[in-house]
RNA sequence: GGACACGUGGCUCAGCUGGUUAGAGCGUUGCGUUCACAUCGCAGAGGUCACAGGUUCGAAUCCUGUCGUGUCCACCA
């Protein structure tokens, strides 16, 4: 057997062992008719992201799915990809550009475009190669990228199709604009941000007259755009205006006035100035009562030509200055503090400017439907389930979505426009002439698509979709879809619009919806807060086995996650325990006595108790992870699998196999569980089980030569033993007891001491006196005697179930010391008889509880009561 | 304004559909280097489960309210 070195050391390994997997194909996916399917597809990460955290959480349970079902025997697919991520790719490249002092602009579209894929080529696989270092096992082979060819046409043949279907729709509409990006933005794109602003109050005059209208509003500079001035026909402050005509400060336009029931008497005055070009609900009141739309800003929120005086200035720059023109004409009244919600761009957190243009738009309603019924009816279910809600709220109040997107980087919208005779023509390949009047001078929409545009099909498009490929056919729909809450509306809702819509059904079964990963002080982890922690950092310090289980054994399902590095501790502490016990094992190990059969051993009746109660454990906590793994229970399953390790099989069941190591039946208990539980836990900490499992000598019925290809335990449900778990509590009971007095009486670890059991059932003489062996080794005792044993004098005492553990200190104890210890014990549990003695004379109790909790009561306070009795017995003769 | 989540030992958190003695990791106290592991072992200390009501024979667990924390959604300018 090779010599192992004394710590695990990660670096040494991993990356050999994910070449091999890597290299066998073990990875792959294949439509294999003889299995069952497994597959999930990845949420692509962006070109321009780098592995933080949340990507380490998200892509560890992906991949703990995927080797578990993997093992489980079905044909497991993990699809990789990624997203094209227009705006921020665009983003990117612009600033690299901006350092050489070239704009976008000076490059042209096609230049400027050959330079993004230059730049995915050199940086957009960063994040897939760190994903390789988390151990994912993807099905490399098939990695897709959004503006793949495969991808986009899938996007264009989306596109016809929902046009034809009248689904797709253009017009000049208020939307969400960033000025930085200087591109329209869908609902979800501006994210709502709490902002203390200024609620300015401004005379507008009434005209020929003294008299004026005061109107409050959050964006004066706006005003340069106000056709008109909304009230409410029930506000009795306005009757007076009918007929009359008001004035625009400055300006100087003259403005109507309209009677409306949206506006709200109670909010500032009572008086809405209405600009149906910068605002939603202006452009609806605009629409109603047919007013013009001014625009007064330009694309990057500078002020246009309308705007006067104050052309060329920002938006705020111009707010500023047209406050102090009004201040100076004696129109501005008072500012008042005004805590509101302002969208921002979600790309590059400016502010957005509600901005009147022409964008393609989709009808979402008829969209959602299916997608509504689909988890209505349980096809779909979220995990934790009140996800369910949120995401039925928002489909419920579905609004349209903006598709266009005013940058170069992204699929181009296939809409072509005659220059002649203004034909639309919505085609997926150019056409050459217009189909109207035949004229050649065609253009295309210069607008590309919304990113998610292309992500909302990827569930079926990396499959080959429009194609109907074999392994669309087998693999669609996905199991699972992992991902983080914050990508429902962006996302998730759309995949399963989308799955509904194109293939007719849902695009997965299962959605996990894992939490956020914040710092210790709860704040989201993020580069400009310089408060991340970086998952390869952690991966060089720790390694990745410590990082994957660490980061899942502290993630309760759905909560979010309070990251500090020392929690690495945690993972990087087990990976080297479970280490060393293999090592232990190994070094102990006979390579002929292995491929004994354990059934001959139990046939036989030959194991005895430790060995029957840790088989018995690892087939419990087998099933246990195998009912976590299937309800999403991560940390649980992760926590189930630590505890058997560290604390059965390695403080107890190592501890107690020392003295029989040598022996065959030892021999093969230990190589079978730990055989066993390295595939249990092969899905959380894939290296070190393989590095293990790789020096372990192969069982027969080992496949292959890799422990992800292994199959899964099956759960030996006739080895659960309660009975041997039962006996063994016993002993370990006793154990601690007889460690806990010579740890109080604090005798030297070498010093020679017996021990007595006073027993009262000649059953419990047998059984005792079979594991007397166990039970002087783990506690260090020369000799211990089993029987009717009185207590002998200076003796310290300790009760344990029906049993009187003796253990004589001549000249150490202190009686006093030792009276204060046993009446301790008998308060405790004095007190426990008492509130089950008042439980069991409740008459409601025993009329309504059911008969096992009653009996378990019952037996629980005769237990109890005797060990009472054995303590009182104790204090009485002391010394 | 609406919705959701959380408030459990010094710290960070588990605790499923209510049922015995509320668990873990870190930290902490005492002891320990016998040949798997000091990234370790053994034995401890430490909690009126935010608060107040209610349902129930029985509540950390279910319901209502209050306070505190956080997140998401929202066209009151």
């Amino acid at each position: 057997m090779r010599e192992l070195d004394k710590a695990y050391d990660p670096h040494k390994c991993e990356d050999a062992i994910y070449k091999n997997w890597e290299d066998k194909g073990y990875f792959r996916g294949r439509s294999d008719p003889s299995k069952k399917p497994y597959s999930i597809v990845i949420p692509p990460p962006n070109i321009t992201g780098i592995l933080h955290m949340g990507h380490a959480l998200n892509n560890t349970i992906q991949d703990i799915l995927i080797r578990f079902n993997r093992m489980k025997g079905f044909e497991a697919e993990w699809m990789p990809g990624t997203d094209h991520a227009g705006i921020a790719t665009q983003n990117v490249v612009e600033k690299k550009l901006a350092k050489d002092g070239v704009k976008r602009q000076d490059l042209g579209r096609d230049k400027f475009i050959e330079e993004v894929w230059k730049w995915r080529q050199d940086y957009g696989s960063t994040i897939i190669r760190q994903l390789k270092k988390l151990g994912c096992s993807c099905d490399w082979d098939r990695t897709r990228f959004t503006m793949d060819e495969g991808l986009s046409e899938a996007v264009l043949e989306v596109f016809v199709r929902l046009y034809k279907k009248g689904l797709i729709y253009s017009g000049n509409y208020i939307i969400n604009w960033c000025p930085r990006c200087q591109t329209a933005l869908s609902d979800e794109e501006s994210q709502h941000k709490d902002v203390d602003g200024l609620l300015y109050h401004i005379k507008y005059p009434v005209k020929d007259s003294k008299e004026f209208v005061v109107v409050a509003t959050t964006r004066p500079e706006t005003m340069l755009g106000d056709v008109a001035i909304a009230v409410n026909p029930k506000d009795k402050r306005y009757k007076e205006l009918k007929n009359k005509t008001l004035l625009l400060p400055i300006l100087n336009r003259e403005l109507k006035i309209i009677y409306d029931p949206l506006v709200d008497m109670k909010f500032g005055t009572g008086a809405l100035k209405v600009t149906p070009a910068h605002d939603p609900v202006d452009f609806s009141l605009g629409q109603k009562y047919g007013l013009e739309q001014i625009n007064v800003m330009n694309e990057d929120a500078t002020i246009n030509s309308i705007g006067g005086d104050y052309e060329g200035m920002d938006r705020l720059e111009a707010r500023e200055a047209i406050i102090t023109d009004l201040k100076e004409r004696g129109l501005f009244i008072k500012s008042e503090a005004h805590r509101h919600a302002v969208g921002h761009c979600y790309r590059c957190h400016t502010m957005v400017e509600p901005r009147l243009s022409p964008q393609w738009f989709v009808k979402m309603k008829p969209l959602a439907q299916p997608a509504i019924a689909a988890v209505n009816d349980g096809r779909i279910k979220f995990y934790p389930e009140r996800w369910t809600k949120v995401y039925l709220d928002w489909m419920n109040n579905i609004r349209d979505w903006c598709i266009s997107r005013q940058i170069w980087w992204g699929h181009r919208i296939p809409v072509y426009y005659c220059k002649d005779c203004g034909e639309v023509m919505v085609s997926k390949v150019t056409p050459g002439k217009c189909s109207k009047c035949g004229s050649s001078n065609v253009e295309q929409d210069p607008d590309v698509l919304d990113t998610w545009f292309s992500s909302w099909l990827w569930p079926f498009s990396t499959f080959g979709w429009p194609k109907e490929t074999p392994c669309l056919k087998y693999f669609y729909p996905t199991n699972s879809l992992v991902t983080a809450q914050e990508i429902i509306f962006f996302w998730v809702a759309r995949m399963i619009m989308a799955g509904m819509e194109f293939m007719g059904d849902i695009p997965f079964k299962d959605v996990y919806i894992h939490g956020t990963v914040r710092d210790i002080t709860g704040t989201k982890m993020s580069k400009s807060l310089g408060n991340v922690i970086d998952p390869l950092d952690m991966i060089k310090k720790y390694g990745t086995d410590a990082l994957r289980f660490s980061i899942i054994s502290i993630t309760a399902q759905g909560q979010d996650v309070f990251l500090s590095e020392n929690k690495f501790e945690l993972g990087r502490n087990f990976a080297n325990k479970l280490w060393n016990a293999s090592r232990f094992i190994l070094m102990n190990l006979k390579e002929e006595d292995i491929g004994v059969d354990l059934c001959v051993f139990f046939k036989e009746s030959e194991l005895d108790l430790s060995e029957r109660w840790i088989l018995s454990r690892l087939y419990s906590t087998l099933e246990d992870v195998e009912k976590c793994l299937g309800g999403y229970k991560f940390n649980e399953a992760a926590n189930i699998i630590y505890e058997f390790i560290w604390h059965e099989f390695c403080d107890w069941y190592i501890e107690i196999a020392k003295s029989t190591i040598s022996e065959k039946r030892s021999q093969v208990v230990l190589y079978k569980v730990l055989e066993k539980t390295l595939r249990m836990l092969h899905p959380f900490m894939p290296f070190i089980t393989e590095e293990i499992w790789q020096k372990l000598p192969r069982s027969k019925d080992a496949i292959g030569d890799s422990i992800m290809i292994q199959p899964w335990p099956h759960v030996q449900k006739d080895i659960i033993s309660k009975e041997a778990e039962g006996e063994m509590k016993c002993l370990i009971d006793i154990i601690t007891a007889i460690r806990n007095i010579r740890s109080v009486w604090n005798i030297e670890p070498r010093r020679e001491m017996s021990a007595l059991i006073n027993i009262h059932d000649k059953k419990d003489e047998i059984f005792l006196n079979k594991n007397a062996g166990m039970i002087k080794r783990l506690s260090r005792l020369s000799t211990l005697s089993v029987g009717k044993n009185p207590k002998p004098k200076n003796s310290a005492a300790s009760v344990v179930g029906a049993f009187e553990i003796y253990v004589p200190l001549e000249g150490v104890i202190d009686f006093d010391k030792e009276k204060a210890r046993l009446k301790k014990e008998e308060d405790r549990i004095s007190l426990e008889i008492k509130s089950i003695g008042a439980r069991l004379k409740d008459k409601h109790f025993t009329k309504k509880a059911p008969e096992d909790v009653i009996e378990k009561q019952k037996a629980r306070k005769a237990d109890l009561e005797l060990q009472v009795k054995k303590l009182k017995d104790n204090l009485k003769n002391i010394g």
